[in-house]
DNA sequence: TGCATTTTACTACATATGTAGTATTATGAG
DNA sequence: CTCATAATACTACATATGTAGTAAAATGCA
């Protein structure tokens, strides 16, 4: 398995541009502003598509009209935010933080069948382990 | 309810600060350093308590060695984090975000019982609601 | 081939954050 | 009451981030 960096720190403007193109996928710097839209600078966004490159989180193509793509999952992502979180907020304990997730967020029955096939798969490997 | 002034964008270090006084309950200044304890200079906590201050998520008291204490409770932060977590890595949905939580972190039986259980009512909040 | 348009690179600057020194004020011991 | 010590306030400065202008380079069309 590929090294663990430690995302190294996301801004709030960051990840706005990562998830735009986690959303559609690689995109030039115009189709970028397009998506993003709103009232922002097209050199805002070649701006901070540069600094993401830079911390190779976004990778440029070759090509002229440069395509620029995610070079990072998201769950990558959620995965330090959320470690990070957990041990702030959560005082260590994932209950918390699950406990929110759960009754913030008006869950359907399909969401609530597929978190609970997730906590019998935990529950299985739970086992297993011991 | 009362107003759900977004919260105000923590930065790593205000975090830091917020975790301490989460724990270790309302401390002056020096017992702050204590707890952060680490190689950070006194001045330093002081600015970043200050700093929290300002932003109303520290509360200073008025008696001479100030005990500072936590304004904001971990949920309100979790909460906005995971806000911002699900619309921007989860695509929206809570599963992708609490699906890498309970395949991370190896949960205790008891952690998965608890989960469960708020499932379970999570379950019945939708089906009473519908 | 020359110019208009698009794309990309550089540069600039305000605010935020991390870090900490120095000055000032309050407090307690003698 | 005076001074050493603790606490707080001000000030400073480097780096990060948000935002964007301008210059330079590549492209495409006339």
């Amino acid at each position: 398995m590929a090294k663990k960096r430690t995302t190294p720190r996301l801004s709030p403007g960051e990840m706005e541009v990562l998830q735009m193109l986690w959303q559609h996928g690689p995109v030039t710097l115009s189709e970028a502003q397009a998506k993003l839209g709103r009232e922002i600078g097209y050199t805002t966004i070649q701006t901070r598509l540069n600094r993401l490159v830079e911390k190779k989180l976004v990778a440029r193509s070759a090509e002229r009209p440069a395509q620029y793509s995610a070079a990072i999952e998201p769950a990558e992502v959620s995965a330090g935010h959320l470690a990070l979180l957990v041990k702030r907020t959560g005082g260590g304990s994932v209950v918390p933080l699950v406990a929110h997730l759960v009754r913030d967020w008006a869950l359907s029955a399909e969401e609530i069948a597929e978190l609970k096939q997730l906590l019998a798969e935990a529950e299985r490997q739970s086992k297993k382990k011991s």
